[in-house]
DNA sequence: ATTATCTATAGATCTATAGATAATGC
DNA sequence: ATTATCTATAGATCTATAGATAATGC
C-alpha cells in the first residue's frame, strides 16, 4: 500500500496534505492515536472524511507520517551539541534549545509523549535506528568531558534523561501547570540553567 | 447513577472489584482512556464484559475510580515533606520517595501522565481542589527556607516541576529508556540526589 | 431472596470503500 | 484525461442493556 495514490504533486496536493497533517497533529497530540478519529481530523482540516483517505491510505499512515517528520526535528538539538565546543556551554545551550522547542512545538512534544507512554508501538524501530546511535555517541562525548575534568563527574545517560524530562515537562504537563501556576510562569530558563550548571561545574 | 448497584459488601464483591480495577489499571495505563476497551479489561480481569458493568455503571466510572484512588497516593510524598525538618534533607527525601514511587507504581504514573497529557479532562477538578492548595503551601515552605538562607535561592515552583518530571520520567518514558539503555539502568538515585543537592546547597 | 454471572444483541461510533460528480490542466 | 471531492453506506468495533440462569447466604 503506497503512501499516496497519486503521482502528481499539484499545489492542491501539497496544500491539502499539509492541512491534513496540521489538523492531525492537533487531534493526535490531544487525544492519542486511538482517541483521535478521522472525523475530528477532517473537521479540523476543513475537508470531508473520505477526502482525508484520498490523500492517506488509512488512519495509521497519517499518524506514521507525522511521527516520521517529527523524528528528525526531535533529534536536531542533540545533533548540534558539538564535542569540540566548550563542554559547559554546549550542554547548557542544548538545555536551552530543548526548552525553546517545548515552547514552540508543544503539540509535537505531546504527540511524542503519547507514543512513548503507550509503549512506542509505532516508533520503536525509529528509536532503535536513529535515536539510539545518537544517544550513545553523545553519551561518549559527555563521558570524555568528565574524564578530562572539563565538567564534574556525571552519569551521561541520566544527565540526558534529566534534560529531556525537565524541558518536555512544560509542554507535556501543561494542563497541570495551568492549574497550579496562574496567571503565567516564567523563568524556567533561569531555573534549568542553574539546575544543570550546578551539577556540571568543576571545583 | 450510583457508583455501584449493590448494597452488600460480600467477599466476592470486594475481590472482583479489586480484580477489575487492577486489570483496568493495566489497560488504561497502557492505552489511555479511549484506547482501552471493556473487552481488554474483562479479559485481563478474567470476567465477562457485562460482568464488569455489573460492578461499575460504565467505562468512565472504572476510570474515575482509579483516578480518585490514585490522587491520594500521588500527593502523599509531598504531604510528608515537613517544614520543621532540615530543608536539604526534606527535599532530597522527597526526591527519593518520588523516585521509589515511579519504580513501584509505574502503571499509576502512566495512568496519571496519560490523563494530564490529554488535558486532564477528568482530573482537572481534583487538581484544583487537592493538588493546588498543597502545591501552594509547599512552595511557601520552600520559599521560606530560601529566605532564611537554609537552602540556595531557588524558584520553588520550578524546583517541584523538576522533581516531578525527572522522577516520573523513569516510569512514563520507560519504553524509550528500554531502547536506549541495556541491559539495565541503575543509580538514578545518585544522579538525582546530586542534581538537586547541587542547586540547593548553600555557599 | 439476593447476589453474581452468562448469552445474545441493540444501538452508537468509527474506518474504509464504492461510485458518482465536479474541478483542473494539458 | 486526470485530479479532487462528495454522498451514501458496508462492515467492523465498542459500549451498554435485556433477560435468563446459576451460585450464595440466611
Amino acid at each position: 500500500m503506497p503512501d499516496r495514490k497519486i503521482k502528481k504533486n499539484s499545489r492542491i496536493q501539497q496544500r491539502n496534505r499539509y492541512r491534513i497533517l496540521d489538523a492531525a497533529l492537533d487531534v493526535f497530540s490531544a487525544h492519542g492515536y486511538r482517541g483521535a478519529t478521522l472525523d475530528q481530523i477532517a473537521i479540523a482540516a476543513g475537508l470531508s472524511k473520505p477526502n482525508i483517505l484520498y490523500y492517506f491510505s488509512n488512519k495509521e499512515q497519517v499518524h506514521l507520517t507525522l511521527l516520521n517528520q517529527l523524528m528528525e526535528t526531535w533529534l536536531d538539538p542533540l545533533v548540534d551539541m558539538n564535542e569540540d565546543g566548550d563542554p559547559m556551554a554546549e550542554i547548557l545551550a542544548y538545555v536551552q534549545r530543548k526548552l525553546d522547542m517545548a515552547r514552540e512545538l508543544p503539540r509535537e512534544s505531546r504527540l511524542f509523549a503519547n507514543e512513548i507512554l503507550q509503549g512506542a508501538p509505532r516508533m520503536k524501530p525509529h528509536l532503535t535506528a536513529d535515536l539510539k546511535p545518537l544517544f550513545d555517541q553523545k553519551c561518549t562525548v559527555i563521558q570524555e568531558w568528565c574524564n578530562a575534568g572539563k565538567i564534574a563527574p556525571v552519569n551521561p545517560q541520566h544527565l540526558i534523561f534529566s534534560i529531556w524530562s525537565t524541558t518536555q515537562h512544560y509542554a507535556d504537563f501543561a494542563a497541570q501547570i495551568d492549574v497550579l501556576v496562574r496567571p503565567k510562569i516564567e523563568d524556567a530558563d533561569t531555573h534549568l540553567r542553574a539546575l544543570f550548571f550546578n551539577i556540571l561545574k568543576t571545583s
